[in-house]
DNA sequence: TATTATTGTTTTATAGATCAAACAAAGTAG
DNA sequence: CTACTTTGTTTGATCTATAAAACAATAATA
């Protein structure tokens, strides 16, 4: 049970926005899909052909699209990977959370497990040493206040 | 100067790799190419193109690929990037080198520029402060051996 | 040099992602 | 119940990435 269905990070970001929208509203509706993903409404309807042909939503014409079981299961662990990446970038880097969410919707896709574990790791290990964390922390915070202007340079 | 043109993640990737098979062995012909990406000859042939036509790269028939300078910002911009969150994965997350490159591959092209800045404060950061970073990897590795099979888990 | 092997190129085809425009269904006034 | 507005769908294009197969040029070697 390793790889279900190569999904493309396209088709990822649908079943994750898809999820994020029945938790949100209790429905998903390709207007709403459209402005989650910044695409064109045409753009989501051809979309959710594919994802259908997969069996990983189920979209009844001019109706809601809902997520199968087996659709589910990579909207989950999409949207856990995402939480978990925002939260990595917030309190290693310290990013600001809107600039970490953008992030972490590409970084997302780019890990593979192993990697997504040990940032599991991280988190926890971060938690289980609270002090270890806040002096990372604070010596960041000190160097980005010495060099860096804001945020934005390259 | 910001976004010179919008190159695709592949099209970034290939002008990677003929850097690095230029520096490798001085010339990067579309037999290397092919190899170093894992795509059929004629993709990289097709790739080469859209390149040319970008100006990034020049390519005589039948003969070598060389980076223009444009092209050339763009692969070391790209390579430079891979190296540092390669450091980042070693150091930070302790993967190993092997599985810290394959990821690098793909996060190269998922993060921002802010966020590649912060990953270079961090590095910098640790090498500055190198009994802290030593603390975290301690930690991390302590906490690897108690909890975790060797890499693969999910 | 002639033959063979390697490499590069074209052509043809497919699939995904995307948009715009035309069109159709639903929903909301009046 | 019409007329208008919002939504969803289809159709028709384009562009990227990709491969396979046929073909052409180069390189290697006998």
């Amino acid at each position: 049970m390793k790889a279900p269905l190569p999904v493309s990070l396209a088709q990822e970001d649908c079943l994750e926005a898809v999820l994020r929208l029945q938790q949100a509203q209790g429905a998903a509706r390709v207007r709403d899909l459209s402005a989650a993903l910044g695409v064109h409404k045409s753009t989501v309807v051809a979309m959710l052909k594919r994802l259908a042909a997969q069996a990983l939503i189920t979209h009844a014409r001019y109706g809601l699209v809902s997520l199968t079981p087996a659709g589910a299961v990579i909207a989950n662990r999409t949207g856990a990977r995402h939480e978990l990446i925002r939260e990595v970038l917030v309190k290693f880097l310290l990013l600001e959370p809107a600039a970490a969410d953008a992030n972490a919707c590409r970084l997302e896709h780019a890990l593979d497990t192993a990697a997504h574990q040990r940032l599991r790791e991280a988190v926890s290990l971060a938690a289980a040493r609270p002090r270890l964390a806040a002096s990372w922390r604070r010596a960041l915070r000190a160097r980005l206040k010495a060099g860096g202007r804001g945020q934005g340079s390259a």
